[in-house]
DNA sequence: ATTTGACGACCTCCGCCGGAC
DNA sequence: TGTCCGGCGGAGGTCGTCAAA
């Protein structure tokens, strides 16, 4: 392995000398800078970085801990995060873990470990405790969720996310305003605590608002986000049970697109026979058929808000806040007006 | 910050002690030894990795650089992967960067960096030259990809793939037993020494068996992997081309899609105006309105191979294999022969 | 014989001082 | 007087070796 030292040696140079070069320091000849430069180019010697970090007083490391990167809407965030943060000079590190994980506990192993100065936390449960988060001792800042159902002081922690039980009232309300009072729902779970129970909540307060009765039989559990086979066994399912639903709402875009798969095989056409709508708003669910109608989430924005947030908070630790952005309903072909 | 060299002081003893305290090392008293843990305990020490790594010879850390999380293909291929080299008990760290990037020099820096065991790349260029090569000083395997474009020796690299140029004769090959023989390609690059490129070739191959002449005229390049509009504006502007073909290859399942919904958009019917063939076999294809006729890639296979290579590398570091693996026609709907 | 201490090496940065021209 | 460069010491944790208690 090619050291500092070895540079040196070969330029006939001080180590201190070629420090100054790497890090730009002004009192180096350009005659001298050159030289060391092209040694450092021919002998391929890249510094090490556990002596640099263990020099400096601190890392530029952000971690973002995902859980399940096979959710194509994180996909996207993950993207737009990882190239802001760079751009802002940090260093992104990204850790994948798996739903049933405790994402508070590997976040805390993992700020020790790698002396992280920020964790973002892509995908968490609602229901955090002030115990729990007492693990954290660096900024943290919440990705498309919030603390609903925890006991967490406002004061005290930071989130970017939607309104979900809002989106999934809009949702609902879209397929009112066309008539439907039949509406079928496609959710992960009724009680996680998490995003499906709030987007399922919001579901119950539409019909109460349009007085339109709560009927177990039209709700769908998949238990899975992604699983799409998981997904159409749940839908064809509900379809044989014969609730006699006029739409769905699904709280992803890709339950729609299994859904709207398993009516078609069982003959019912979307959306002459039964209208879809969802929540997420997939670049791809724009290029299905028929074109998904689905309230988007505006990754883009959420995307900055959790890169600057977290950098925010870096620099000033007690300022927390909880962003909410707004979902915008984009029409597709998949509603329609129901006749009586 | 504490040091050891404050749990040191505290207690009385040497560093070496504490050193040796904390790495389990037998020639400690019992009673110097809970000395040093509790006050390790109270003092809420925690040793600091960057020096740790510093003197340590080897982690247990084995790096995925992942050229573009957005790729639905890559998502799977991580979840798999991740699993396999998590039960084998090692630490899997996933990076993401841009299809710009040149992967190996972000490895090389990475290596030395976080004293990487292994590397595993995933989608990268198919030219690397020796000279390249040896910026890595560690196992590597390149994850769906090889090395066909390159100068390097069958000896010296690993590799787990499948035959793309074949892949894409037997996605041509299935058009022309259906009849057709006006073929269109949608790629991402003619000329890319990557995967388009090779895919590219294996539609020229089918063609040529065929005796079918090749039109450029049929050639759409998106620039894009996963980017639907441009996707769905190459279609397009194909479709306007009026080049009179009755059936697309799309090289990726996303494409595809995107295809399907320009196709419609332009009055053509799928599989009746045009039929539409891809390589991939995501899940996903298999629920889009028809179901994608796509040859398949076995994600599960391709990523314990992947996994286990890079174990079996390490432990002996010149032991280097080319895997390839063989994709399966999954029939859909979106392809039908042609009457004449 | 068992336990502990002392030390150098690993690598980089940074500040400081001093020498050379 | 200013410009350029060398050299030193410290910081951080581990580990092997040697010496000492």
């Amino acid at each position: 392995m090619t050291s500092i030292k070895d540079i040196a040696l070969h330029c006939g140079v001080a180590i201190s000398t070629v420090s100054r070069v790497l890090n730009n320091h002004p009192d180096v000849s350009q005659e001298t800078r050159e030289r060391v430069l092209h040694a450092v180019e021919s002998f391929n010697y890249i510094p090490n970085t556990s002596a640099r970090n263990l020099v400096r007083s601190s890392s530029d490391t952000i971690a973002l801990l995902v859980k399940g990167v096979s959710n194509p809407f994180f996909s996207k965030l993950i993207k737009v995060i990882d190239r802001e943060i760079t751009l802002c000079g940090y260093t992104l590190e990204l850790h994948q873990m798996d739903t049933s994980e405790n994402e508070l506990r590997i976040g805390a192993q993992l700020a020790n470990e790698r002396k992280l100065i920020g964790i973002l936390f892509l995908g968490g449960r609602f229901n955090y405790s002030p115990e729990e988060m007492a693990m954290i001792h660096v900024p943290s800042v919440f990705c498309t969720y919030t603390n609903t159902f925890g006991t967490l002081d406002a004061g005290t922690y930071s989130s970017v996310a939607i309104d979900d039980k809002q989106a999934a009232r809009d949702a609902v309300n879209t397929l009112v305003a066309l008539g439907h009072r039949r509406i079928a729902i496609l959710t992960d779970n009724e009680n996680d605590n998490s995003i499906s129970e709030l987007r399922f909540q919001g579901y119950k307060d539409a019909l109460r608002e349009h007085d339109i009765p709560f009927d177990p039989n039209l709700v769908a559990c998949t238990g899975t986000f992604s699983d799409m086979k998981a997904i159409y066994k749940a839908t064809s399912s509900l379809i044989q049970r014969g609730g006699n639903f006029t739409a769905i709402f699904a709280i992803a875009d890709l339950m729609a697109i299994a859904a709207i798969k398993a009516l078609s095989d069982h003959g019912k056409r979307v959306p002459q026979d039964c209208s879809v709508v969802a929540i997420d708003g997939l670049d791809l669910s724009e290029y299905t058929l028929p074109t998904l109608t689905t309230l988007v989430q505006p990754t883009e924005e959420i995307g900055l808000a959790c890169a600057r947030t977290i950098i925010e908070l870096i620099k000033h630790p007690d300022k927390h806040r909880q962003y909410t952005f707004e979902t915008v309903l984009r029409p597709g072909g998949s509603i329609r007006a129901i006749q009586e």
